[in-house]
DNA sequence: GCCAACGTTGGC
DNA sequence: GCCAACGTTGGC
């Protein structure tokens, strides 16, 4: 199911990271990372994950690098993901997720019938990637970025920042921890 | 629906 | 490699 709405690209080269992996070898086993991964709730929302098999969906559509290379390169299973609702009213956080699969070629890619086909990918030399999402918890209400703005302890997070259009975004485990507590209010 | 912010494309 | 034009995102 559609993750994101559709984002009509151009010339997708596979060899152009000019973004950074957001956890070089740093890693240790059973560190967790945080994120945030933007869905539009007409297109998808966390109702619709609640209500998916298993609470689980594939995170396809993602047509940006950088946000590509956070799911292939930075994510690993288990780690927590807020789900935010863009395009929405309100716009917010809506729940907690988490990775239940790491990266693996976005089918859509190959499909011709898909609105997020890219003839410029193919099996032996995928371009798009994604993860398989998992519900973990529904917060009551949607946290309106309104809150997230005016909330003192998530000064610099990245969604509340003006123009963040980054579709999949890092999140520090303080702010993390900060949004989850304000969800549980 | 408006439009500011930002990413991508392509001419040079 | 610069950068203007263009297309998209996403708040409001």
């Amino acid at each position: 199911m559609p993750a994101r709405r559709p984002a009509r690209q151009g010339k997708p080269t596979p060899a152009s990271p000019r973004v950074v992996a957001p956890v070089p070898g740093e890693r240790r086993p059973g560190d967790v990372l945080h994120w945030l991964m933007k869905s539009e709730p007409d297109v998808f929302s966390f109702a619709d994950l609640l209500r998916a098999p298993a609470r689980t969906t594939g995170w396809e559509g993602v047509r940006n690098y950088q946000a590509r290379n956070y799911m292939r390169d930075g994510m690993r299973v288990g780690d927590r993901v807020l789900f935010y609702h863009s395009n929405a009213a309100p716009s917010g956080v809506a729940g907690i997720a988490e990775v239940a699969r790491a990266a693996y070629p976005d089918p859509s890619q190959f499909d011709r019938t898909s609105e997020y086909f890219d003839p410029k990918a193919t099996r032996e030399a995928p371009i798009w990637m994604q993860v398989d999402i998992r519900a973990v918890e529904a917060f009551a209400q949607v946290i309106p970025l309104e809150a997230l703005k005016a909330d003192a302890a998530l000064t610099g997070m990245e969604v509340t920042r003006t123009g963040s259009r980054l579709s999949v975004q890092l999140v520090s485990p303080a702010h993390f921890e900060r949004v989850v507590a304000l969800g549980r209010r």
